[in-house]
DNA sequence: CTTCATATTAGGGAATTCCCTATATCCGAA
DNA sequence: TTCGGATATAGGGAATTCCCTAATATGAAG
């Protein structure tokens, strides 16, 4: 099968590119190092399945091109290959048409079945992210679809998840918003339950990648 | 010649050990997902090259595992190939004693280039990021600032700092590092005197201001 | 040989957080 | 009028952190 891949660090792009061609019915026919340059790869080549980096700056990501690319070329598959394991990537780029979610730090043999999957017509998830579909599945639209935390928290939430992640103690936040340290689990408690995150460095690593934290 | 691969991706040191395997004078002997396995793995195979992540978390980053490394296998060298092209990192891993600073974007071939310059005794330094070592070298310190983080704490303070800000427990670190509560304690105690930060919030501003959250 | 810094560990008590479970009021929408 | 969400608060116990004080081993520098 017919392979390109998009990912915007050359050495990175030359190993995937290595061990593909090892497998005897892969090949991998052209690479490029953004979403754009992806584009113009598949209109030319027409491959079966395009592996996809997300973030590959400062060009085009691949959330983009990926919608590009199922749009005009329908027939041909991508899998996403990142290193966020973020749902909300996830459910996006599902919805672009995606048939694959691979994390980088997946062993080489899940990459191959999921290529292979994918290009049965299947569709591949890492096991760690599919928890997450099975949950949107039961609860559509639940919680996660729109993971912008000003759609998802209520003000009081907005206010207390930067003091967290800032570390700030639960007394000492009750005291700066004039509420009690319960109000002050209380409101933690549900925000982190409503963003699905497991843990404070979870909850410090959203709000960053959510620029919450004014320093 | 002898080579160990850290990298937390497994795809991606799956990728780099075919690329190397391929060139006839480079064998991969060992691949690790952070700092402490990549000494443990140099340790045991006593290799000629290491190429080191700078970030690989959760686990221990690649700049403390070349400080190590570099102190008890002085005839091991390392050469970093990381995506970040911040000058700040490449003086101090330089001073770590490094001998490479490769940039992930960069093609195959200068990863050997680096790679048998090093493995010759050489230097090799990313072209763009030469610059900033000729800036530095012509004015030594200019942009140096006191408060430096990796001038002024330790190795192990260096360790502790970013989980912290991150948000992790002593516990937690102290699982991570293995060492006691009480070690991870002092150590707090210690950066945050040294750093003239009084509480938990002035810490984690100053892990983001020094970049070393690696998230 | 001495001194100093680093790394590590500890006791102990107070303070705080975590976690589970529960309740109440207010307000807006149906 | 009813219902659900937002906001607020609580009890209680286990776990953890904070803070102060103190100690030891090792290696490097003077």
């Amino acid at each position: 099968m017919k392979i390109i891949i998009a990912d915007d660090h050359a050495v990175v792009r030359s190993g995937f590119m290595h061990i593909l061609n090892f497998q005897e019915d892969m090949e991998v026919v052209a690479t490029a190092a953004d979403g754009l340059e992806a584009y113009d790869l598949v209109a030319k080549h027409r491959p079966d399945i395009v592996l996809m980096d997300l973030s590959m700056p400062p060009g085009e990501s691949g959330m983009i091109a990926t919608s590009k690319i199922k749009e005009d070329f329908p027939e041909t598959k991508v899998i996403i290959l990142t290193m966020y394991d973020d749902e909300e990537y996830l459910f996006h780029v599902l919805k672009q048409g995606a048939s694959g979610y691979v994390l980088k730090k997946s062993p080489e043999e899940e990459l191959f079945h999921a290529i292979r999957t994918v290009y049965e017509g299947g569709t591949y998830i890492h096991p760690e992210m599919a928890t997450s579909l099975v949950k949107e599945f039961l609860e559509p639209g639940a919680e996660v679809v729109e993971t912008d935390p000003f759609e998802l928290l209520t003000n009081r939430e907005l206010e207390v998840l930067p003091l967290v992640a800032k570390g700030y103690g639960n007394k000492e936040i009750a005291e700066m918003l004039h509420i009690s340290v319960k109000t002050v689990e209380a409101h933690k408690a549900r925000l982190m339950d409503k963003l699905n995150l497991k843990n404070k460095p979870q909850l410090v690593e959203y709000a960053l990648k959510h620029k919450l934290l004014n320093f």
